[in-house]
RNA sequence: GCCAAGGUGGCAGAGUCCGGCCUAACGCAGCGGCCUGCAGAGCCGCCUACCGCCGGUUCAAAUCCGGCCCUUGGCUCCA
């Protein structure tokens, strides 16, 4: 049984056979650090994290790259509001760290290595000067355009015709290209005031002068093109040729099939092998965006629902498939979740109970996980389906309620197979964190919320149950849930 | 206009690559029952889908082919 993908490149579903299984490369293309990260951008995150996690499972060595602009002229657009600070730089270090805060948020495992375009100029004016050197790219006026009708394979990614395309770019730079669909690999000077305060907030004061940070190449002052960073990048921190690059689909056209016109004609390597393209989330019928301001920010949702129920929402509707957002789909989310999480709790609690032994053998129990690990993987196989991943632990939660609930004796190492199914498979591959402390004060937190149960049990078994009820009515306003069992009462944070 | 991806129950969402186990998975919502002092959780059961429309291929189609309608994304910054 092995991986399929969905390749944009082909346009179809293929088996995953990457260069050298030791060493698979992966490039994420990440984001423009000019504003706080929505749930649109999250979703990339966290489904390219799920793919590189299940390779990982797999028994693949790979490499993770994901980047940072941190050169935009909408980060330059930013400069002197609030606390921001008054330069491109300031400005994009608030974002990445406030990036990079999300990310650890969402509990996303570490990148090999967040690379950033200010970091990485000498390699793309290097890129650069080898297009004009091979003749893919020419000068015009301090700028340097990369000439689409030079590379033969342009519009293979999206299906484009370079006829057909109107003009790529600002519109101040149309008359110096050659062809319309030509794309800059370099722009002469900074940043145009006027192109800045079209991003800008009517709160600040526009922009008079050109800003923004510049650097000296052989074509004069100027700044890199959006485009050529991602192929500077994944090249210096990867390979020439890479086995897969995740990026959103709204960058299909232009920016990830220029990056292959750059790369390829510069290298003379095929770029990518597979393209995944994550689909967008979208509310109420349009996509996610900063530009459109109909988004839920990353920190929003996280401190709302926390990172489980986050993730769980970003995992349920396949890569592939367009995903929205809305007040019942993230409820669905959370009552997914928490289904997983309270099977995971009811067999860890069973397990560390006196009721569990190690000669007691049960077969429908083990045969339960045995069929949920079969489930998830081949869910996961055929193309990082991770909804389906989560419905094979929801199969082995209804188990594990099913056996705890009418088994007197519990098979201990059955449970355990079950604990641990839960974790390597739900915490390992599909990063939810079980069992996690809310916070610092959690366990006196406990131990307080111990304390008042047990004051209501003494009640209850007095009978006094308006007072016990009073009890669990006042527990529930701080945010505590009181469950009766069995076997005493629980409660949830 | 051009390019791309989609249209499956009240919602959400698998299945479409390799046609038959799909009288359509998992879940949410709703309804009934068990359990419970009550509530919640859990368990059992029910509910609603001829799979956008029209034609074709086939013994057999949600799945293949053709046409049409609609939605979303891209062609301008965008994950």
């Amino acid at each position: 049984m092995s991986l399929y993908v969905s390749n944009t490149l082909s346009g179809e579903r293929e088996p995953f056979e990457p260069d050298d299984p030791e060493n698979v490369l992966v490039y994420t293309c990440g984001l423009t650090v000019s504003d706080d990260s929505h749930l649109g951008h999250a979703r990339l995150w966290v489904q390219s994290d799920v793919m590189v996690r299940w390779l990982s499972h797999l028994g693949y060595g790979v490499r993770h790259v994901q980047n940072f602009t941190d050169v935009n002229e909408k980060i330059v657009a930013r400069t002197g509001e609030g606390d921001l600070g008054d330069t491109e730089q300031a400005v994009a270090r608030h974002y990445v760290e406030s990036v990079i805060e999300d990310m650890r948020d969402l509990n996303l495992d570490r990148a090999e290595v967040y690379p950033r375009v200010s970091e990485h100029i000498p390699e793309i004016i290097e890129i650069v000067e080898t297009l004009v050197e091979k003749g893919y790219a020419y000068e015009a006026g301090g700028s340097v355009y990369f000439d689409v009708t030079e590379f033969e394979d342009y519009g293979k990614l999206s299906g484009q015709d370079v006829e057909e395309i109107e003009s790529q770019g600002a519109e101040s730079d149309r008359a110096e290209k050659r062809h319309p669909a030509d794309f800059a690999l370099w722009k002469a000077g900074a940043v145009d005031p006027g192109d800045a305060n079209e991003h800008r907030s009517d709160d600040l004061p526009p922009l008079e002068e050109p800003a923004g940070q510049t650097w000296a190449s052989p074509w004069g002052e100027g700044r890199p093109g959006w485009h050529v960073e991602c192929s500077a990048m994944s090249t210096t921190h990867l390979d020439d040729s890479i086995d897969v690059h995740v990026g959103g689909q709204d960058l299909v056209f232009p920016h990830h099939e220029n990056e292959i016109a750059q790369s390829e004609a510069a290298s003379g390597d095929q770029f990518a092998t597979y393209w995944l393209h994550v689909r967008l989330l979208e509310t109420a019928g349009e996509k996610m965006s900063s530009s459109l301001g109909n988004y839920f920010t990353t920190k929003n949702a996280v401190e709302e629902f926390g990172p489980n129920v986050v993730r769980m929402f970003l995992v349920s509707t396949s890569y592939t498939q367009r995903q929205t957002y809305s007040e019942a789909t993230i409820s669905e989310a959370q009552e997914r979740w928490e289904r997983v999480e309270r099977a995971y709790e009811r067999a860890t609690d069973a397990a560390d109970s006196v009721d569990a032994y190690a000669k007691v053998e049960d077969d429908d129990l083990r045969a339960a996980v045995v069929d949920a690990r079969e489930a998830f993987t081949s869910s996961m196989n055929d193309d990082f389906n991770a909804r389906g991943a989560v419905s094979a632990l929801l199969e082995l939660a209804s188990a594990v309620h099913r056996y705890v609930d009418e088994v007197e004796a519990y098979d201990y190492r059955g449970l355990v197979d079950a604990i641990e199914t839960f974790e390597d498979l739900g915490g390992g591959v599909l990063g939810f964190q079980f069992g996690a402390a809310d916070g610092g004060d959690a366990t006196l937190a406990g131990d307080l919320v111990e304390l008042v149960l047990n004051i209501r049990e003494e009640e209850r078994a007095a009978g006094n149950y308006e007072r016990a009820d009073e009890l669990r009515d006042r527990l529930e306003a701080l945010g505590v849930t009181v469950e009766d069992t069995d076997d005493g009462s629980t409660y949830r944070l």
